[in-house]
DNA sequence: AGCAGACCTGACCAACCAGTCAAGGTCGTT
DNA sequence: AACGACCTTGACTGGTTGGTCAGGTCTGCT
C-alpha cells in the first residue's frame, strides 16, 4: 500500500526518467510564464516540483536548455492543433474548427501560451530558428489555402496574413491576458462565458470575411 | 556653437531635470520591453542612455519605482487614445477611429505596448491597482456605450467585452508580436502594409458586428 | 550476493546585481 | 564673490543566482 508515493515509483528506468523530466517541465512552464526567463530562478522551479535544485541540473544541463525544452513542447502542441486547419472542408468549417481549438488551448494551456508570448515579446532570442523554419512554412501553406478560398469567391478578399494574425491574437489573448480579463470579470470566466466568447470570436471573424455563419453549406 | 551637446544643456534646472528623467524613462522602456523586469539590469539601462548607474538611482530611488513610472506613462498614452471612443458618433465612425488609433499606437509605441503586455502576462504584480480602478471604470463606460448601440439595433448583439478584447488583442498584437510578424514578413512592415492591415482589421470587425463599412450614414 | 552504472543531493563557489556612499563638481542666488 | 542646494560618479557591498562536485544511495543484472 502507498505504492505510488510521488506519483513515480513504478515503471521502467526510462519511464521514471521521462516522468521526472515531465514534472520538471511542468513546473518550469508555470514559473517561466509567471516570472519570465530572467525573473525565474532554478530554485523556484525546484521548489515547485519538490526536487533539490542540483537535481534539475542533472536532467537539464542549464537554465537555457530547460527553457528551450519548455518552449519546444508548447510549439509542438500548437502545431498539432493547427492541423484542424488542414482539411478540405469549407472555409466556415475549417476556420470555425481552428478558432474553437485555439480558444480551447488558451483555456487548457494558459502557461504555455504565456511562455511563448514572453519569448516572442523579447525578440525570440532562444527560438528564432523555429520562427524562420517551422512557423514560416506552416504559415505559408495556410496562406495558400486562404488564397484559394478567395480565388473561389468563398470569402471576401483580405490579405491572409492579417486574418491569421487576428485569429492568433484574439484567441491567445484569452491566455496571455487572462489576468486582465479576470480582473475585469471579477473572477475567472465561467464555462458559459468561454462558450459565448468563442462563439462571438467565430461569428465576428466569419461574418467579417463575408461568410454568413449558420447558412447552409 | 555645439551648444546642445547631449540634447540637454539649456533650459532651467527643472527643465533639465525633466529632460534627464525622460531620457532615462525612454531607455528603461526599451530595456524593460526587450528583457522583462527580471532580465533588465540597471546597468543596461544606464548604458542605453549614456549615464552612470549611480545617476539613475539619484532620479529613481529603485528599479521598481522606475519600472512603475514606465508603465504609468504608457497607460496614460493609452487612456488618452481611448477618448476617440468617447464621441457620440455612429458605431462605425467611433470604432473605426478607435481601431485606427490603436494600430497607430502599436506602430509608434511598440516598446510601451510590450512592457504593458509583459506586466499583465506576469500577473500585473506592480500595476494591479490600475487594472482595478482606472481600466475597470473605463471599460465599464465603453461597455455601456456598446450596449446602447445594440439596444438601438445599430450593431449585432454581441457581448461588449469580447468585442473590446478582440480590438485590444488584434491591434496590440502588431506591437507585442512585432518580432514574429517581421520574421514572417522578411522585414518590417511597409507603410502600405500597415494601412492594409489597419483597413482589414477595421473591415472584419465592423462587418463582423453587422455594419456594412462604406455604406452611407 | 555483489558489482557497475544510473540517480540523488547538501554544500560550495564565482559571477552578477541592486542599491549605497562619500567626495567632488556645477549652478542659481544674494 | 561666496554660499548652499543640486547634481554627478567611481568605488564599494551585501545578497542572490546559475552552475559544480564529491560523496552517497538505489536499481537492475549476472
Amino acid at each position: 500500500m502507498a505504492q505510488t508515493e510521488g506519483a513515480e515509483k513504478s515503471g521502467t528506468r526510462a519511464e521514471m526518467r521521462e516522468e521526472t523530466e515531465r514534472a520538471i517541465l511542468d513546473a518550469a512552464e508555470g514559473i517561466f510564464a509567471e516570472a519570465g526567463f530572467g525573473g525565474a530562478t532554478m530554485q523556484a522551479i525546484a521548489d515547485s516540483c519538490g526536487l533539490p535544485k542540483a537535481n534539475l541540473h542533472y536532467y537539464f544541463s542549464s537554465k537555457e536548455k530547460l527553457y528551450r525544452r519548455v518552449v519546444e513542447r508548447i510549439f509542438t502542441v500548437w502545431l498539432e492543433a493547427a492541423d484542424s486547419f488542414d482539411t478540405d472542408a469549407t472555409p466556415e468549417v475549417a476556420l470555425r474548427r481552428y478558432i474553437e481549438r485555439k480558444m480551447q488551448l488558451s483555456r487548457d494551456y494558459r502557461y504555455g501560451s504565456k511562455v511563448w508570448a514572453n519569448e516572442v515579446l523579447h525578440g525570440a532570442p532562444i527560438i528564432q530558428d523555429y520562427l524562420e523554419t517551422t512557423l514560416r512554412s506552416w504559415t505559408e501553406t495556410r496562406v495558400a489555402v486562404i488564397r484559394r478560398w478567395i480565388a473561389q469567391g468563398a470569402i471576401r478578399p483580405v490579405e491572409p496574413r492579417w486574418l491569421l494574425y487576428m485569429i492568433w491574437a484574439t484567441t491567445q489573448h484569452y491566455a496571455d491576458f487572462a489576468h486582465q480579463i479576470e480582473t475585469l470579470n471579477h473572477g475567472p470566466l465561467e464555462a458559459d462565458q468561454w462558450d459565448d466568447a468563442t462563439e462571438t470570436v467565430c461569428s465576428i471573424i466569419l461574418r467579417g470575411i463575408g461568410i454568413d455563419p449558420g447558412a447552409p453549406a
